[in-house]
DNA sequence: TTGTCTGCAAACGTTTTGCACGACC
DNA sequence: GGTCGTGCAAAACGTTTGCAGACAA
């Protein structure tokens, strides 16, 4: 049930707790980038003792690690990820869905001419998603 | 002193008030990515009577209307740039600076083959920037 | 055992809200 | 006179902090 998390903990040399398990593991099941009270509400009826400020620190420490990202597209909260490479998002402003989004960007390259150090890169698109799209063809007739 | 802005307004069809003159003015001279609290506290001293709430409100409006643009890349605050044409933006985990950043991606384009409408991009890179960089160097030794 | 993690409550910083007053067509 | 903008105070919201007790290694 938990060995991957386990092991993924152990790797990163990481204290294994239950909660970092279980936070491990939700983010893991709930692809949909949710936020720390979504992670929170989430897990709280099966872990009634869990507390926000657990869920805090335990992204933090994740983030940390690298072992997940966080996210600031949606401007007042922060959403988790648990995917780890290089990626970006899309944001329906419309349904607020967040979708991820795996285009390359060749010229990142150049940044590297600029003298900066880049070491991380969030590509944040917004607009209205496809399935949004759809349902507004259908309301204006065609 | 004001025409500039004065005209922006009117083109905008937005309803012209000293407060949306000097904020424009503000952020058209301060190209820092300021945050709400520093364009308040730039331009309380020379009005005294303005209000958080009256900074608030009009980045809003100038925002909603195109007129500028707002970061979320610092996490916990939102940042206004007078800039709003389609640019990106360099954040130094060090000394906090926000710079610019005028590369294209030509990739963007495979966004419209998603179906979903991309209506605004916002390309976040963050790490040590050029400046912070020598100066490690410099403390180093060589 | 030792240091770290958890969970509670309180504090914090940013942003939003409700509302009365004032400015402008 | 009615709409819209301002500014104050209070509230809301997400997040952080301080601390005591619990737990992992």
């Amino acid at each position: 049930m938990f060995e991957k998390y386990v092991k993924l903990l152990k790797e990163n040399s990481i204290k294994i707790t239950p909660q970092r398990l279980e936070i491990l593991k939700y983010l893991d099941e709930n692809r949909t980038h949710p936020t720390a009270d979504q992670i929170y509400t989430g897990l709280k009826e099966k872990n009634p003792s869990l507390s926000k400020t657990t869920v805090y620190n335990s992204v933090e420490t994740l983030e940390e690690h690298g072992l997940i990202q966080s996210l600031t597209i949606s401007g007042s909260e922060s959403r988790y990820d648990f995917r780890n490479d290089m990626h970006h998002h899309f944001l329906c402003k419309k349904c607020g869905t967040i979708i991820d989004i795996d285009i390359k960007c060749p010229n990142i390259g150049k940044m590297l001419e600029s003298g900066h150090k880049v070491e991380e890169v969030h590509g944040y698109f917004k607009g209205i998603c496809k399935d949004c799209m759809k349902k507004e063809t259908k309301q204006n007739g065609s």
